[in-house]
RNA sequence: GGAGGGGUGGCAGAGCGGUUGAUUGCGCCGGUCUUGAAAACCGGAAGGCCGAAAGGCCUCGUGAGUUCGAAUCUCACCCCCUCCGCCA
């Protein structure tokens, strides 16, 4: 959420920044600060009505305490409570409807990002290793049917398509994978392993910004008015909402492992052969909350954070820094990781590395105690390290084999108990 | 599913119709003392909104009600906890 200050102090410069995004939001400007504008309106006068009852009550009470007459001052007091009884509620209203104006505007683009209407226009800022050699790659699908490795028709079986079902060796390479990124974050990187619940309330989702504009591609459980976290940055970020945080506890930092829930609704059918894009995903998340002074440091470590992974795993990819009209809707910048996959011979997007500077944390109350002691919003951030299934299928096929087997990582051997997966 | 208890400032915990936006303890910040720290002592600070400012307003889970006046009384809702039952 932006603050209604900065709207109502520099209107053009976040119309600016707005449009920057390509999606027609700064139009919304307008709007809100009508709204802001009746509503301040509204608020002095209730709030010089609520002074003067304040006033005349005080009056009374010495009165009554005097055993004075006091009749004509209550009948003015009556008639001032009906006034402010019908004022509050319009103030109640206006207030109400800026704030849903407020949550269905994005964030503004950080000055640094890369201006650009659509991935064309993202920069790629570096990029690690190399293409393996390989003569005719097999895709993840192929090697995934041979090895017996994952079952799609299965999975259909049970919850439709576009789920995974990992089988056998496939089934303990995710779970390698999971172990061996988690134990790296926690040991090496300076995270706490949080192990969260996946369903999740209403007011965290809007904390976070998946709602309310996102809610078709959301799970919910209408019954229980829960959701199923479509990532585990809803349950991380939130860990703290509505809370002041000393600044000595900056920057929190926090590594979980959970299934992620996306109905992907309206998805289309590019990028989204065999385990690409599908309903429900494993995935390792990180989040940080630190102070506004340190975040975009913060940044850069993360997304190293989340490089390590597939340096370790030798797996050759590109740091992507994505222009304004790619960002997501409440990021203020973001880097994303793509790992190369020789079976699709493309890069496919394996983490999201963002900074979303106080836009979640005004949405969810979420402060720190300044050294001054001023409270302030904190700023937070989220990366996957990593995302499972793209993982897994650049994994399998940047290491397959000629005979048709997949060598492990030498990192990851321990994690997983082989040196290679081979046919059964 | 059944029965009960409770939601107050960073935390714990008083207050139960009128200078109480709130006693106190811990924690926190500043100071004195100390080589430094601890202890002790003194002092400071709830959150938010409107306003250029002066100043004003709101908030004791949320909303409505009673009242001249509500943290305090009534109702509804939300949330948390305990016990019993069922269950991994």
């Amino acid at each position: 959420m932006l603050d209604i200050r900065l709207i109502r102090e520099k209107p053009d410069f976040v119309r600016e920044r707005l449009a920057t995004r390509g999606g027609g939001d700064e139009v919304k400007i307008d709007e809100v600060l009508r709204v802001d504008a009746e509503w301040r309106k509204a608020e002095t006068e209730l709030q010089q009505l609520q002074s003067e009852r304040n006033r005349l009550s005080k009056e009374i009470g010495g009165k009554k305490s005097r055993d004075q007459a006091t009749e004509d001052l209550e009948a003015s007091v009556r008639k001032i409570g009906g006034q402010i009884v019908d004022l509050n509620a319009r103030t109640n209203l206006l207030d109400g409807e800026e704030r849903d104006l407020l949550l269905e505007i994005p964030n503004l683009p950080h000055q640094s990002v890369p201006i650009g209407k659509d991935p064309s226009a993202n920069r790629v800022v570096r990029s690690w290793g190399k293409k393996p050699q390989l003569t005719k790659p097999a895709d993840h699908v192929a090697l995934g049917a041979k090895l017996k490795l994952f079952d799609l028709e299965r999975a259909a079986k049970l919850s439709g398509s576009d789920f995974i079902c990992f089988t056998g060796a496939g089934a303990k390479l995710e779970r390698a994978l999971i172990n061996f990124m988690v134990d790296l974050h926690t040991r090496e990187h300076g995270y706490t392993e949080i192990s969260p619940p996946f369903l999740v309330r209403r007011d965290c989702m809007i904390g976070t910004s998946q709602l309310p504009k996102f809610e078709p591609d959301m799970y919910g459980l209408d019954q229980n008015q829960l959701f199923l976290a479509p990532t585990a940055e809803v349950q991380l970020t939130n860990l703290h909402h509505d809370e002041i945080l000393r600044v000595t506890d900056l920057p929190r930092k926090f590594v979980a492992y959970t299934p992620c829930f996306r109905r992907e609704a309206g998805a289309a059918g590019r990028e989204t052969r065999g385990i690409i894009r599908v309903h429900q995903f494993d995935k390792v998340e990180l989040v940080k909350i630190t102070t506004p002074e340190t975040s975009y440091e913060e940044l850069e470590s993360l997304t190293i954070d989340a490089e390590r992974v597939l340096q370790l795993l030798a797996l050759h990819y590109r740091v992507v820094e994505l222009c304004t009209g790619d960002l997501g809707f409440g990021s203020a910048k973001t880097f994303d990781l793509e790992v190369w996959s020789p079976g699709q011979d493309a890069y496919l997007e394996v983490s999201s590395c963002s900074n979303f500077e106080d836009f979640q944390t005004r949405r969810m109350q979420l402060r720190f105690k300044d050294r001054d002691g001023k409270n302030r919003f904190c700023h937070t951030l989220n990366g996957s390290g990593l995302a499972l299934p793209r993982l897994f299928a650049a994994l399998i096929e940047n290491y397959q084999q000629p005979d048709g087997s997949v060598r492990v990582p030498e990192k990851l051997q321990p994690y997983f108990g082989a040196e290679t997966i081979n046919h059964e």
